[in-house]
DNA sequence: TAGGCGAGCAAAAACGTTTTTGTCAATGAG
DNA sequence: CTCATTGACAAAAACGTTTTTGCTCGCCTA
C-alpha cells in the first residue's frame, strides 16, 4: 500500500501523486516537484507486479539460451559479451533482461517454452540468439506480435529485425588470405550446419576459392561442434588423410585450438608447415603456441545495438524490418598463418 | 480477465477454480480433475503481474553478476556453467533466474543495485557470486530478510546460507605436489585479494609449504586479475627475477596458459624446466603446449546444490545456517608439471 | 428432533498501481 | 452577469489473481 502511503504523507490524492510520479501534464510543477522529493526522501518503489498487472508491461525482455555444446554451460563466451552489451542499453531503458536456459534441445519443448513464455505475459520482448537456416521461432513469435530482434539471421520472407556480424565476409577475408599465402588445399572445420552463420562463413569461404578459381573440394570442408576437442578431431582426421590441406579456416579459436593441439601432435609445426586461422580473437587465442591469426568481432557492440533496437522497438519508435544491422569484421594476423612451403 | 473466463466456462466461482488448480482440499477430486482439463484445453496461464501482486511471490531468483575483468563479459566461464545448473534445478520448482549485470564496480552503486532488487520487489530469492572477504552484501540482503545463497563463503559471524568449491583443499594439493616432485621455490598467481576463494587459496598454498617447512616466500606470491593477459605479465616478471621459482601454481587455467607463454618466450619449456600447475580444468586446458595439469571441480554440480538450497530456503524447510556444502576437488595429471631439475 | 459438523462451493475483499472520468474554482469572453 | 473554458486535483474503476470468510446442504449424534 505504498503509493497510497505517500499520498497520504503528502495531503494528494492517489492519482495525483500517480501522475506527478508519471511526469503527466496535469499536474502543477510544483505539486511534481513536491512529489518527487518526498518520494525519494521516503524511498518508495512502485511495486512492479502492481504497475504490471495494470499497464501489462513487464519491464522485462527475455533471453532464451541454447545449452551449449557440452550441455552444461549457461551461456557459450559470445553470448555472454552479447548479453553484457544488451544489459548495458536496457538498463538506461528501465529494461533487465531475464535469461532462462534451454536445457534440451528437442523443438516440441522449444516451441512450448517460447510460447510459455510469451503467452504467460513474462516478458515484453524477446531476444534470440543461435539462429538456425530455418527458424520456427521467428515466426512463432512473429505471430505473438511481441517485439523481438534476433542475433544473426536466418530464412524467412516476412520482415523481422536482426543484428549480426558479418560472418561470410570474416571467411571470405580469412580464406582470401590463405589463398594469397599460396594455398590451394584449404579446409574448413565449420560447426552445426542448422546453424546460419555456418551457411554464412562456408559461403564466404566458397566464395573466395571460387573468386580465385578454386575448385571446392568436399572432403575438406568438415563441421563439428565449435570446441577444442571438436577442432582436434577433425584437424586429425585430415592429417591421415592422402592429401592433407596446407591450410586450415576455422568457425572458433576453440577449434583453431584443437587443431593446433593435433598439428602438434603429428610434429607439424603450425604456422610453418600449415597455416591455420581461427575465429573469435578470444581472450586466449592470443597466448596459444603460435599465437592466433584470427578474425575479431565485436559482440559487445552487437549486444550494445540489438538492447537499443529492442527498446526502440518496445516504444514502437520503429518497425521490425527496419532494424538490420551487420557488424564489421577485422583480421588480426599472429602467427599461426603462413605462406605455403 | 482469463480465470473469470474459465470459471464462467466451467459454471463454477472464481474462487472454486482458483482453488482447483492450486490444489486445495477443500475442492472435490471430482470438480479438481474437471477444472484441470478444461484449463489445460483452453490453454488458461495466471497472469504472473496479478498472482504477484496477490501473493508477493515473483517466482523470479536474481543474481547480479559482476563484470568480468575486461569489463564486457556478461559472465566468466565459471559463472557461466554455475548458472546453468542453478537454472536446471530452479525450472523445477516453478522458478526462474532474473539475471542483471552490475556494469561497474564501485561500491555505493553495488549496494544501491541491491537495494533496489531486492526492495523493489523483483524477486523472492538471490544468488550471490564472487563473495569478497568482507562483503557488504551479505549484511545488506540478510537485513532485507530474503532467501540467499552465497557462491562462496564470507567473513561474517552470522550464520547464513553458502556453497563453496574447496579452494583451499585444491591448492593445498596442487602445492603439495609441486613440493613432492621435489620443488622448493613455488610461485603462486593468485587472484584479487578482496575475493574470498583468493585468500583460501593462498591458504592451502601457505599450509602446504608449512606442513613441509618450507618458508614461504613473499615475493612468490603475485596477484593478478585471473585473465591470460596477467598470467604472462606475472609470470614474466618471475622469471627475469634474481632467483626464479622452479614451480608456478596459478589461479585459474587461463592465468596458467599466459604462464605458459611467458615461459615459451623466453625458452623455457613447460613440464620439463618449469613445473605449471593451472585450475578449472576448462575446456581448453587439455589443449595448451603441454596439456596443463589443472584442478577440476564441479561448477556444474555447485550450481544444482545453489538451485536446491534456494528452493529449499523459499519454500522456508530449512534455516539458512543449515546449508553449507564444500564441493571436493579433484587434480587431473597431465604434462605441465615435472619433478625439479 | 434439535444441534453440531464437515464437505463443497461462492462471495467479496484485497494486493498497488494506472487511467478514465469527474469536480471545482478561477479565468476569460460575450 | 452569465456561461464556457481551463488548470489542478480527486474519485473510482479496473487489471487478474489469492484468500478469508460465509453459506448451504446433508449427515451424524445425543
Amino acid at each position: 500500500m505504498s503509493i497510497v502511503l505517500l499520498a497520504r504523507d503528502l495531503g494528494l490524492s492517489i492519482s495525483t501523486v500517480s501522475r506527478a510520479l508519471n511526469g503527466y501534464e496535469d499536474v502543477s510543477a510544483d505539486t511534481k516537484q513536491r512529489v518527487l522529493k518526498r518520494a525519494r526522501e521516503i524511498g518508495y518503489r512502485p511495486n512492479p507486479g502492481a504497475r504490471r498487472l495494470k499497464s501489462g508491461k513487464t519491464s522485462l525482455v527475455g533471453v532464451i539460451l541454447p545449452a551449449a555444446a557440452d550441455g552444461v554451460k549457461f551461456v557459450d563466451s559470445v553470448a555472454s559479451s552479447l548479453l553484457g552489451g544488451v544489459e548495458v542499453e536496457l538498463e538506461n531503458g528501465g529494461y533487465a533482461l531475464i535469461a532462462t536456459m534451454q536445457t534440451r534441445n528437442d523443438h516440441e519443448r522449444e516451441a512450448a517454452l517460447y510460447e510459455n513464455f510469451i503467452k504467460g505475459g513474462w516478458v515484453d520482448a524477446l531476444l534470440l540468439v543461435r539462429t538456425r537456416v530455418t527458424d520456427a521461432r521467428v515466426e512463432l513469435v512473429r505471430k505473438a506480435h511481441i517485439p523481438f530482434v534476433t542475433y544473426g539471421r536466418t530464412e524467412t520472407p516476412e520482415p523481422y529485425a536482426w543484428v549480426d556480424t558479418d560472418n561470410e565476409k570474416a571467411f571470405y577475408l580469412a580464406t582470401l588470405r590463405q589463398i594469397e599465402f599460396g594455398h590451394r588445399r584449404i579446409a574448413l572445420l565449420n560447426g552445426p550446419l542448422e546453424y546460419n552463420f555456418v551457411r554464412l562463413r562456408e559461403k564466404g569461404y566458397s566464395r573466395a576459392l571460387a573468386r580465385q578459381r578454386i575448385a571446392p573440394d568436399r572432403l575438406l570442408m568438415l563441421n563439428g561442434d565449435l570446441s577444442e576437442v571438436s577442432g582436434y578431431a577433425l584437424c586429425r582426421s585430415l592429417l591421415v588423410s592422402a592429401i592433407p590441406p596446407s591450410a586450415i579456416v576455422c568457425a572458433t579459436d576453440a577449434m583453431a585450438i584443437g587443431a593446433i593441439a593435433a598439428c602438434r601432435e603429428r610434429g607439424i609445426e603450425v604456422g610453418k608447415e600449415i597455416s591455420i586461422v581461427g575465429y573469435g580473437n578470444s581472450s586466449a587465442s592470443a597466448f596459444s603456441d603460435p599465437p592466433l591469426t584470427t578474425i575479431d568481432h565485436a559482440v559487445f557492440d552487437n549486444g550494445r545495438h540489438i538492447g537499443q533496437s529492442l527498446l526502440r522497438l518496445i516504444r514502437g519508435e520503429v518497425k521490425p524490418g527496419d532494424i538490420h544491422y551487420l557488424e564489421p569484421v577485422v583480421l588480426v594476423p599472429r602467427k599461426s598463418d603462413c605462406p605455403r612451403r
